[in-house]
DNA sequence: TAGATTGTTAATCGATTAACAATC
DNA sequence: TAGATTGTTAATCGATTAACAATC
């Protein structure tokens, strides 16, 4: 009658952010089985994930009462807890579409197998590229998704195509029933209920990094300059001049982290 | 005196939320205007972006009033000051240390130039590659790293080495100047105050996405089975069974992400 | 029993959202 | 002036954190 905490916590509501938080610990829990730690405390655990005990502490009571007052988290244990409740203790088949440079990056990408995913085939449209291996996987067109997810019961698919066909892509995937989608190209993918789409954009984190390098460096030269002045579009005056947009480059915004990357 | 709202909001507070936003609302902006839109309202932008249009002029309102009422906004000018508040009207020189898969990808990653970043050169430490072209990118040692970033003013540092030396690459761009990474590989890396590090990890997307993907299909797959009974590490009884984890593939969950990605 | 550390509570902080007054 | 849409306020929601009672 008290071993089972779980089911109130967890049955439907483990929070967004600790769901992205438990891969981390994951990777720290493993660190320490390889050292052979057979046990550890919120406090060196969180360290080593980086993040403060407190923190660490909530996220773990909402998959349920695993740790031992006074002692600390058995760490064989706790690896098995969250790697279930993240699904991890089942085999994920993943369809990588787009063999471009990042989509290759991807299939060779070793952790895949050994975490419980697995690549079940890969997609590209470029009639050279069909038929070939990379990285032990076959190439297949476009027209095999719906085949290759049916046949390997695929729920995960990742897109690595170009910006111009990610939503054609996607909306082939979720026709064939893929339910989870990890998008490198820089779109905003238009999905129905039910599917899940993580983004992974270079191109953003970039810019967000350009913004703190900026504000670093801005202590002085921060130009106040003021800006040009606005003219609102097009109701008053028609020869408010518009401001000097060439700075910054205004062609191919569009084609960046997927074909960006992979070419 | 009313043209300058600016300074009120945005001189040291523009939350990480809505930076994280920006670029996002700048791609939607650059495609408006490919389309020869001049004028755009928050509702319209919104939708593009993929956000709720309460959110997008909570957002714009910490750059400052560059709307106007009854109208929208003017889609240059926002371009204009969007670029300007992420630092995207210079140029900023990246290094990308790892050359493999994954840095190769990075380095033939057209949007780069194009988006005001560029690469000043790659690091690798294999002698084969030393010395070599990488997309038009001419690879150096790793003892070059000061001598490269010295001489081109490098700020931002994308590590897509090995995870094993990760730390020690980021040791050596943040001892350079280096003071913003981007870290491909899947370590938590400690660096000091004022550097900014920015994560992007594979490893864990996928991941997150298997615990919704589990979610889907648990609706009756759920195993409601007994976890294996807690044995507190090593506290009271000796003989309490350790769980399974052999399931859980155990071995390798370090090497992930980056060289992972990018052998 | 004394010491240690968890799991939980409650306070705080920040982010989202709806609604509307300001104003073009 | 009437219609439209911004910028801002205030309410709500969720996430973080410190602190401590429960308990090994």
């Amino acid at each position: 009658m008290s071993r089972r905490t779980r089911s109130d916590n967890s049955i439907q509501g483990i929070p967004e952010a600790t769901i992205a938080r438990l891969p981390l610990y994951l990777r720290a829990l493993y660190a320490l089985a390889d050292r052979d730690t057979a046990c550890v405390s919120s406090e060196e655990l969180a360290t080593a994930a980086g993040v403060n005990s407190a923190k660490l502490r909530k996220d773990l009571s909402h998959l349920g009462s695993y740790g031992t007052r006074g002692v600390g988290y058995d760490v064989d244990y706790l690896i098995y807890q969250v790697s279930r409740e993240l699904g991890l203790t089942q085999d994920w088949p993943v369809i990588i579409v787009g063999a471009g440079n990042l989509g290759r990056a991807l299939a060779n990408y070793g952790g895949f197998a050994t975490r419980g995913f697995r690549v079940a085939a890969m997609i590209d449209s470029d009639p050279l590229i069909i038929g070939t291996s990379i990285g032990g996987h076959r190439v297949f067109g476009p027209d095999e998704i719906e085949r290759v997810v049916t046949r390997f019961g695929v729920m995960i698919g990742a897109i690595t195509a170009p910006a111009t066909s990610a939503q054609s892509v996607c909306n082939r995937l979720v026709a064939a029933g893929v339910t989870s989608i990890l998008n490198f190209a820089p779109v905003v993918l238009t999905v129905p209920d039910g599917v899940d789409v993580r983004k992974v954009d270079l191109s953003i984190e970039l810019q967000i990094l350009a913004f703190h390098a900026q504000r670093r460096s801005a202590s002085k030269a921060h130009p106040t300059a003021e800006p040009p002045a606005v003219n609102g579009c097009e109701p008053p005056s028609v020869n408010g001049k518009r401001p000097v947009t060439q700075q910054v480059t205004r062609q191919a915004h569009d084609e960046v982290t997927a074909e960006a990357i992979g070419s």
